[in-house]
DNA sequence: CGGCAT
DNA sequence: CGTAT
DNA sequence: GCCG
């Protein structure tokens, strides 16, 4: 939150601060240039040609100047994530003195529009320079954590197209490949102008960041107290805004998004006035908000129970205990309870990594020949997730039946899943089961992925003795047939709006009216359907399902839609 | 004014 | 109603 | 709350 006030205008009316020096000439510089006077080597191993220039042209373009050797450089950017390899490549005497990052710390700050923290990039755990040297523009405000460096997210199976004879992905047991080496082309960074969020490029970081949490309260508001179609607009301004690759300095600017109305206008220009929204700081005050944000924390407990505990008197985990304590609640919330601190801590990379390892290894005991990819936020690119999302199949068409049982038992067994929130199969409906409820009628088609995929909602315990942090984690296990499987993988990457655009999209494009002809495709996780002739679209990659959806392709890393 | 993801 | 993205 |  607390953030340095850089070069921001801020026309802050009333109170102190002194009054805005007319210090900015620089309304040549189309782009920000966060790396002038800084030199900057890239390391060019593991980089393929097209990466490598990329990002020289990236560096180059905010003000860097471009040198052949790391011992004249300020900055080293890398790729390399293995000690041993990037000690081929800089002496870490030399290493020492400089910043050695990754070069997704490039990427990031490009579509920010300024440095980002240093420390979230380090190329090497704990490599920093030991001296303050001349790293001007590349303050580290370090606020926090986020030791590991975001690395080229590990998929599991091959597009496909590597092997011409083996139709199946993954070549054995094996898993977790490398999806592309080059992944982002940030460059010149489009204005958002599609109503659709699964049309824009939406990085992970925005030049906006304040503005956008001030919205995100009211929004957060709106939802806790059931106005869930304010929400959804706030959503859509909000995501719409977070694709605004500059910072926002006048109403001017965002008037013609789409999503963006009288009221959010209005709250912008409040916050480009004042640096503030009163609506939100009111709210952000409020005991009400206070309290059922707190309760809607833990598990099981949504916006309408949380405002039915609070009218109860109820205010916070510790009265909702005492509340349980009486009898109140059902199992769920007890084990949600039990564990509720652990949960509230957000799960590192690395860690996350560890633990889709420690499924894969449980896979391969239970069914040879699975394999899996980590979805989520994780697959976005952020530094920590508060779950693990890991969507799996098998090779063969068919073989992953059952296998969602087959591996909670063993996973269960080994200790390594403590609790389980919950076990759904394709075909069982979730109503209509237990208590009393006579629901007779359900919708002929409900088929979400909700009821159409096998996944299991379980906690696990990955001790320190194999290199977890010794925390009750929220691990997501989906199994999706493998023809679906890449369906599934989009439908569990995020971010929600992105998802929710998709759908919305894929509806638009389908229905009938539309002269579009050649379209008529149904989407939802659990596959892509030609809608003319009922036939299923099999498709072997992430990349076909949008073409098929008359998408451009849009990189995990871009889909960060939501605040 | 109806729709807003599934 | 809750969960998931 | 915004849009078609």
């Amino acid at each position: 939150m607390s953030k340095r006030p850089p070069l921001l205008p801020d026309p802050s009316s009333s109170t102190d601060r002194r009054p805005p020096p007319p210090k900015r000439p620089r309304l040549q510089a189309q782009v920000p240039q966060f790396l002038a006077g800084t030199t900057v080597h890239i390391v060019p191993a593991k980089l393929s040609d097209s990466a490598l220039a990329h990002l020289c042209c990236l560096a180059e373009s905010h003000g860097a100047r471009l040198v052949p050797i790391p011992q004249r450089a300020d900055v080293v950017l890398t790729a390399v994530s293995a000690p041993k390899r990037l000690e081929r490549h800089l002496p870490l005497s030399e290493a020492g003195k400089r910043w050695v990052l990754s070069t997704q710390w490039l990427e990031d700050s490009a579509a920010l529009g300024e440095g980002r923290p240093c420390e979230e990039y380090l190329a090497l755990k704990g490599l920093r320079p030991a001296s303050r040297a001349g790293t001007p523009a590349l303050t580290t405000s370090a606020p926090s954590t986020a030791p590991s460096t975001p690395a080229p997210e590990p998929v599991s199976p091959k597009p496909a197209n590597a092997k011409p004879p083996p139709p199946a992905p993954g070549t054995s047991g094996r898993t977790t490949n490398d999806e592309e080496i080059p992944l982002n082309f940030t460059t010149p960074w489009p204005l958002p102008n599609s109503r659709y969020a699964c049309k824009r490029r939406t990085p992970l970081y925005t030049p906006n960041e304040e503005l956008l949490r001030s919205l995100a309260v009211i929004m957060r508001s709106r939802e806790l107290e059931g106005e869930d179609r304010s929400a959804l607009s706030y959503a859509r301004g909000i995501s719409v805004l977070k694709a605004y690759p500059r910072r926002i300095t006048s109403v001017s600017q965002i008037h013609s998004l789409p999503g963006v109305g009288p009221k959010i206008t209005s709250l912008v220009a409040q916050y480009l006035d004042t640096s503030a929204i009163p609506e939100s700081s009111t709210i952000l005050a409020s005991a009400r908000f206070q309290a059922l944000e707190e309760l809607t924390k833990v598990h099981s407990v949504g916006s309408t129970t949380a405002r039915a505990l609070y009218a109860r008197g109820v205010t916070n985990v510790h009265e909702m205990r005492e509340w349980v304590a009486m009898g109140n609640g059902g199992e769920v919330l007890r084990m949600a309870l039990e564990i509720h601190e652990d949960l509230m801590i957000r799960i590192p990379r690395a860690e996350v990594e560890l633990i889709a390892a420690r499924v894969q290894k449980a896979l391969d005991a239970v069914l040879p020949g699975c394999m899996h990819t980590i979805c989520g936020g994780h697959r976005r690119g952020k530094p920590t997730s508060g779950d693990v999302d890991i969507i799996f199949t098998h090779r063969e068409q068919g073989k992953e039946q059952g296998l969602v049982e087959k591996l909670v038992n063993y996973l269960s067994n080994d200790g390594f899943i403590t609790h389980i929130f919950g076990v759904m199969h394709p075909g069982h409906n979730p109503f209509s089961s237990s208590s009393h409820t006579r629901s007779k009628v359900r919708p002929a088609h409900p088929s979400s992925h909700f009821d159409t995929l096998s996944k299991a909602l379980v906690v696990c315990l990955l001790p320190p003795s194999e290199g977890g942090a010794g925390l009750h984690r929220r691990v997501d296990l989906i199994c999706a047939p493998r023809d679906v499987y890449w369906c599934a993988v989009v439908g569990w990457s995020g971010s929600k709006q992105f998802e929710r655009d998709l759908r919305l999209w894929a509806k638009q494009e389908i229905l009938p009216a539309h002269g579009r002809l050649g379209r008529g495709i149904k989407f939802d996780s659990s596959g892509l359907t030609r809608l003319r002739d009922t036939q299923p679209i099999y498709v072997d990659s992430e990349k076909q399902v949008f073409e098929l959806l008359g998408l451009e392709y849009v990189p995990p890393r871009l889909r960060n839609a939501d605040m």
